[in-house]
DNA sequence: TTCTGACATTGGAGCGTTCCAAGACATTAA
DNA sequence: TTAATGTCTTGGAACGCTCCAATGTCAGAA
């Protein structure tokens, strides 16, 4: 009844240790062994498992190793409404690549969905004592996110993607370097020869928005370029952000560096009712390089997050953390690219 | 030692079900029922048993019921490399849609990645061998697809989002109805006085873009309009869809179905090299309704699929299979909804 | 009183794995 | 030849749960 030689094992398999072991003619514990520990067996023994198993297309069940090892080899991810006023960085990248890299160290990403209503962090404490996942990964810290002190108090692995904004500074985090990328957008347009540079920005209080503003007055001042009246505020919305932006241009800005690729439409807004158009004189630079940065016109000039190696990076640290709990811990700090299209 | 008082139970939980049933004073298997029979137990023995695991904190190990019971209560879903040609509808609300579905059912979403260079089946094989889930949602599903049959044959629980393009239509599906939207656009458009509707689409080809442009093409033949020489194609990237644009325009086409949002930015462009603009002269109608729509100017109406109750209805579904296999296969076809804006 | 049967509750067994302590075997030293 | 050492291999036990068959309980009928 056993296949024999077949190209591929069965599917929908039941194969377990000890079928595996009595193909292979050794004891259930060996083959067991020639997996989690290769280096015990002798290379003769070794190599007949390994043939049994990959004959019999053999895959630990892991809720049984989950029992036993008392680890899911799980990272917990909490969804949250989408609905949250801060914009979710674009989720598909991230996860895929925070999927990618969990993959490759045998761990995968369960997500579980928080509702507005109920308490987010009974959700982290359910996943928890069902043993549902190792550890997780928080996306969308700001100011008074409790989820970090939360964890810690526990003792549970976690990592952000961005940093403890309030309080004392806790976990392992992974984060995009806002501050760098508004500055190197500044230099950028002072190399192309702007002065009065301004800063579309959201309401401040928000973590990341103010360190996107921070890194724009710092380049201004380390130019020697005044910042004075050169700064406005809006939510991330069209017309909001329009009016926001035509407060700079009466200020006579030449430049503009936003919070947003959404902030930055309300520059272009705001020029077309001069009948103006962003360009040489006018330029603008975006944050996030969103899909609607190239469709925009003309096409948007921003600031990418490197959300592949924040996945990746992010991914890193839990699985350290993971491995040794009390080692110290570390952050991450990833520079935004600036990708240079029509709107200088 | 027992938390006497304590508002909350103690977290990192190690309680199993038999201290529950020490504290209540019943045996273990009577835990076991209140949670999964609870008509079994007298009213009173269930009010103790109830007491006690709240009073503990207690909650089943996944692993241990999952070993039991050879059911995860885990849903696969894998996440293909974003550089895939396809556009990937905006992942962020239908899996959050999908995993708020899971919870409530007791299941969780697990996320694994398909990297573009392995055989994307062996990655389901690997989760099914590890019984590392009890059934799949699919999206994505374009023609020539592989994974529904493959799934389909070996009996194994799923769902797509997609309907089956080719082959034999294989299990269930939730879809957006993209003819029915299209379709949609063209008697709005036709209310407005247009009769030379043009339609901007993809290459013939995709299932999902040959979907919508039939929808277009049987509205105009319904109220009686000609198509000839009125459908153009392009790939989903502004300029190639700004050329095939303009080529409607040659033809004297009044308003535009575009089959992507993207697409119908290229009659945006198209128009303004002529100096002109969208709206009541030179409509279009775009299709995602995607977060680009309202920062275009004018905004773009375009057709917004029920992301939400596509994950909810693609979760209905993988739970009714799973508690029944041989119930007879069941789609649902979704009426996306036209969002109006200024580009009429 | 004893029996019957419905109802309520229970402990043993086992899911597939890994930990552990012990066994088998070969090699070298005494 | 025996003992000691090290290398390789092994089966029992346990992880926490649910299935199952069996036991205890009690009301009503004989």
């Amino acid at each position: 009844m056993h296949a024999h030689s077949s190209p591929r094992p069965r599917a929908g398999s039941a194969v377990t240790l000890e079928m595996v072991a009595a193909r292979a003619g050794v004891g259930r514990q060996t083959v067991s062994n020639a997996i989690n520990s290769p280096e015990l067996l002798r290379p003769q023994t070794l190599e007949r498992v390994r043939r049994a198993i990959d004959e019999l297309g053999y895959r630990p069940h892991r809720a049984a190793q989950a029992l036993k090892t008392r680890a899911s080899r799980l990272i917990g991810y909490g969804i949250r409404s989408s609905s949250t006023g801060v914009p979710t960085p674009v989720l598909d990248q991230f996860l895929h690549s925070l999927s990618e890299a969990a993959d490759r160290a045998g761990y995968r990403v369960v997500l579980f969905a928080v509702a507005p209503g109920d308490d987010e962090l009974t959700r982290y404490q359910q996943l928890l004592d069902e043993h549902g996942a190792d550890g997780f990964v928080l996306s969308g810290t700001d100011r008074g996110d409790r989820r970090q002190g939360w964890l810690h108090e526990r003792g549970v692995p976690f990592v952000a993607f961005g940093r403890t904004w309030s309080g004392k500074d806790v976990g392992d985090w992974v984060d995009v370097d806002g501050a760098a990328g508004t500055s190197a957008a500044v230099r950028h347009l002072a190399g192309l020869g702007h002065r009065r540079i301004g800063f579309l920005g959201w309401p401040k209080g928000s973590g990341v928005g103010d360190d996107r503003a921070r890194g724009w007055q710092s380049a201004m001042r380390e130019l020697g370029l005044s910042t004075r009246g050169r700064r406005v505020e809006s939510p991330d919305d069209p017309e909001r952000a329009t009016e926001a932006a035509g407060k700079l241009l009466a200020a006579g800005v030449s430049a503009v560096v936003a919070a947003s690729d959404t902030l930055a439409t309300g520059w272009y807004q705001a020029l077309r009712r001069e009948g103006r158009s962003p360009g040489p004189e006018a330029a603008v630079i975006g944050f996030d390089d969103s899909p609607l940065a190239p469709l925009l016109f003309p096409s948007l000039t921003s600031l990418a997050q490197p959300l592949d190696a924040v996945g990746r990076e992010c991914m890193r640290l839990l699985l350290e953390r993971l491995g040794d709990r009390t080692r110290p811990t570390e952050h991450v700090l990833l520079e935004p690219e600036l990708v240079l299209r029509e709107s200088m």
